[in-house]
DNA sequence: TTCGCATATATGATTAATCATATATATGGT
DNA sequence: ACCATATATATGATTAATCATATATGCGAA
């Protein structure tokens, strides 16, 4: 039997939170479930390692997991994130429906989006 | 008949609270409705420039108002804080009960704390 | 009332630290 | 080899801390 805990400070989740880049690339990963960052440069029209960058960040606070399938690395929220701070996401998201708009457009006219594995 | 519209760009509320010094003045400011400069030095053992800097950096974001009574100056939440903003504060507050406990303890050993005005 | 001083808070100026980005390069899978 | 992703380094930009000083109010004495 495993038990696990992860501890989220509160300044260290808003830290995460308090750039524009890693705020979308959370809030659209949340929604979409599960991105990769060729489909995160395309919804937010960044550079590569800007967002392999920002995600490794968030990554080593914890907020999101990662698995690789081919030659693709797919981002989630992890699945020990806190029930407070997917709270705070989901706050952040219902009350800013428009927010994210132009990446969600922008992610579905994306062309050879890479496939999802049933099996992971 | 006026009427008050804050927006809050969820960025720029991260950001306020991506700050030690910042998050637990308004956590404390939110519990106690209303405190001063001299409280919050006090309570966060820190220097009086910074505490004032700080709340004036809140201020000028629209997270915080204030009010002068005599020689002090008391912070208060902006009452036209949007409703998602008081919820993402709220559910800082009660996964993170003891966070503020230092905090509270040394504001409620402060001595010669200052009066309130019952009008204003 | 006016003067002088104490207290509370704010702000300018400077320095230090942190953070974000770009370019180049490396790694790992097919 | 090729593609997707990661990382190292350098640099620019933003942010914060500190010290010194300024403003504002309150109070008591002349």
């Amino acid at each position: 039997m495993v038990l696990v805990i992860l501890i989220m400070n509160p300044v260290e989740l808003f830290k995460c939170l308090a750039d524009e880049t890693r705020l979308k690339s959370v809030l659209l990963i949340k929604q979409k479930k599960e991105l990769c960052v060729c489909e995160l440069m395309a919804a937010l029209e960044l550079s590569q390692p800007k967002v392999s960058r920002h995600l490794a960040q968030l990554k080593k606070a914890g907020l999101l997991s990662d698995r690789r399938h081919g030659q693709w690395v797919f981002y989630r929220l992890n699945p020990d994130l806190p029930r407070w701070c997917r709270n705070v996401l989901w706050e952040t998201i219902v009350t800013n429906n428009d927010y994210l708009d132009a990446e969600k457009q922008r992610l579905d006219q994306m062309n050879d989006r890479p496939g999802r594995s049933k099996t992971f």
